[in-house]
RNA sequence: GCGCUCGUAACUCAGUUGGUAGAGUACGAAACUUUUAAUUUCGGAGUCGUGAGUUCGAAUCUCACCGGGCGCACCA
């Protein structure tokens, strides 16, 4: 075996695992082991008055998290899937014979904080109180030769937590096992998901799956990544949204249809923005966004009240209510309630007056609708806490929204904003061909004066609205950042099991090859790789005797038990 | 992309005006048959992110680079 560039604790678990192969034990057994409870099971039915019978032989499997070991006997937490219980061990029970070996050498020695067992025995509650397991057999179903962060825990304090958040999320099963909060923040995250999914479906709507790979990307504004088919010789792009595809189900005579979609914008990065991340899209025919104003309340109010038993939900320092009915604002409204200027009626001269003394940053380019977005962005939003709806957005802004039933300029379109954040985008959707046609149109301008998030012209998605959509309402939610809502988490990586992260280099690019067509032996030429001789040119500048007491220095204090390169072999490979 | 900040043992962290790299846990050896952050004794463990520079001497000061976090910009 090979130990170069393994830590110690690494090397003495590889050599664990051998001495547990030459007693016979397959470390990584491939038999099924027939586990019949999990720790929380035990923990839960314990009666102290009225054993049930089950408790009276169990069998679990886990990981072994902390071991107290006392001589003849010892102490151990086994977690699995449910959480956490102590086992206790006792020599003349695991050995019963006269041969101890499986107590003094494998449990004692051989294993490790990490390792998964399977344990059979009893339970009962210790003299100190605790609900433990007896062990009477144990057997080694994977051994760990990498070693966990050690997190300790008394009542209720952490000490030495696995912290680092780069180390956590490039090692995210090492999170998920040692911060139970991190799993149960994904666990959440699912049962958000399934109540949101069960609600849906009660109302009748039809779970569908749409394109990911896209010929033209569309439903949103925002830059894509690109790629390319093969056989098809054909650019494709990762969705940025799917709205347009199920519109076209829509128009198909699907009354209600939801997808949860992956979409993939290529941005930039921040604690609430991963290149790729899941939205709920849902569209259903007949409706507007004022009875999806009234849906998308139900169903947040719902899933607070699945996940938590309550409405109100603590985030940080705050706490959020999402009890209906939530606060509802146009966006006149708020600007006109946070910065006392009433912009309903002022021409776009007069507004861009407005934002220069208010001190938000515009441009020559930007119009009427930008402008009110750019006062909204920097005066309103961070101030809505609580979950409030935004409604009746600029006309410029939105191209797939149906032009306001009353006020002139504006599209029947809201958003929900909780903790200054948007979750939700909405509208009654356009379904006049040729208003849509007109809109992409003025896209297209946008996209010649360079406009990047300028959207296409969708020729197949007009023609499907020319056969005729119904008035529809269609929403856009986003799950990452509803889930970091109710599950307090300040950054969407808390929320994604595999944020994206740079790639990490590596310290160099380590290929001993060179060496080796010098004619050094493979074991050699790592350990000169190791010692810090990285190029050809190093090696033949070295004086050969350091180089020799070097390397022999390398072999015993690694305990590698290599036969030592003679002097003279080492100003051999110098020299060659 | 810009600004601030961090990177020391497997984990969490100290490390003073620049002077032989430390602690707790973990790991190894020993004791201990109901402990629970087990305890007691002893021991081993490090490319101080990488590379240059200043210096007799750098974990420490300077610069560049790599990676992370936070903020800004971008992302309606």
């Amino acid at each position: 075996m090979d130990y170069i560039g393994l830590s110690e604790q690494e090397i003495i678990r590889r050599e664990a695992l051998k001495e547990l192969q030459t007693l016979g034990i397959n470390a990584y057994p491939a038999a099924e082991y027939p586990v019949n409870i999990f720790s929380k099971d035990i923990l839960d039915r314990f009666d102290d008055n009225n054993m049930p019978e089950h408790l009276l032989n169990v069998c679990l499997a886990g990981r072994i998290m902390t071991r107290r070991i006392m001589g003849n006997a010892s102490f151990a937490e086994l977690q699995d899937n449910k959480g956490r219980i102590q086992l206790y061990f006792r020599r003349d029970d695991i050995c019963t014979g006269e041969d101890k070996t499986m107590y003094n050498t494998v449990f004692k020695r051989l294993l490790d904080i990490g390792d998964i067992i399977g344990v059979k025995g009893y339970a009962f509650r210790t003299q100190m109180g605790e609900i433990s397991v007896h062990v009477k057999e144990f057997t080694v179903l994977s051994k760990s030769i990498h070693p966990l962060p050690i997190v300790k825990e008394k009542d209720g304090v952490i000490y030495d937590a696995f912290s680092d958040p780069e180390q956590r999320y490039r090692n995210r099963s090492m999170d998920l096992i040692v911060n139970p909060q991190v799993k149960s923040a994904f666990i959440n995250r699912t049962r958000l998901t399934n109540s949101m999914r069960s609600f849906l479906n009660e109302k009748g709507y039809l779970e569908v799956e749409t394109p990911i790979l896209q010929p033209l990307y569309g439903g949103a504004a925002a830059r894509p990544f690109k790629t390319h088919h093969n056989t098809l010789n054909q650019t494709l792009y990762l969705r940025i949204a799917n709205e347009l595809y199920l519109k076209r189900l829509i128009v198909g005579g699907f009354d209600g249809v939801y997808e949860f979609a992956k979409d993939f914008r290529n941005e930039g990065m921040d604690r609430f923005h991963n290149p790729e991340f899941t939205q709920m899209e849902l569209y259903v025919a007949y409706k507007d966004y004022n009875w999806m104003m009234n849906l998308v309340e139900e169903m947040v109010e719902r899933i607070s009240i699945d996940l938590h038993g309550d409405t109100k939900v603590q985030l940080g320092e705050k706490i959020i209510d999402f009890k209906r009915p939530w606060k509802r604002y146009t966006m006149y409204e708020a600007i006109q309630n946070f910065t006392g200027i009433d912009i309903s009626n002022l021409s776009e001269n007069e507004l861009r007056q407005e934002a220069r003394n208010l001190k938000v940053e515009i441009d020559d380019s930007m119009g009427k609708g930008k402008i009110i977005d750019e006062i909204f962005g920097a005066y309103c939003e961070k101030e809505l806490i609580q979950p409030t709806f935004i409604t009746d957005y600029p006309i410029e802004m939105s191209p797939l929204a149906k032009k306001h039933r009353s006020v002139d300029g504006l599209v029947e379109r809201f958003e929900a904003i909780c903790n200054g954040k948007e979750i939700c985008n909405a509208y009654s959707e356009l379904n006049d061909p040729i208003d849509q046609r007109e809109r992409f149109e003025q896209q297209l301008v946008l996209a010649k004066r360079g406009d990047e998030e300028a959207m296409m012209l969708d020729e197949d998605f007009l023609k499907a609205i020319e056969i005729g959509m119904p008035p529809t309402a269609g929403l856009g939610i986003g799950i990452d950042r509803l889930t970091m809502i109710m599950t307090n988490s300040a950054s969407i990586q808390d929320v994604i099991f595999f944020p994206q992260m740079r790639p990490e280099k590596k310290a160099e690019t380590f290929d001993e090859s060179v060496f080796m067509e010098l004619g050094i032996e493979e074991v050699w030429a790592k350990i000169l790789f190791k010692a810090g001789y990285t190029s050809v040119k190093m090696l033949k500048e070295a004086n050969p005797g350091k180089l020799h007491q070097i390397l022999c220095g390398w072999n015993k204090k690694n305990k590698l038990g290599l036969q030592n390169p003679t002097p003279d072999q080492v100003a051999v490979w110098i020299n060659s």
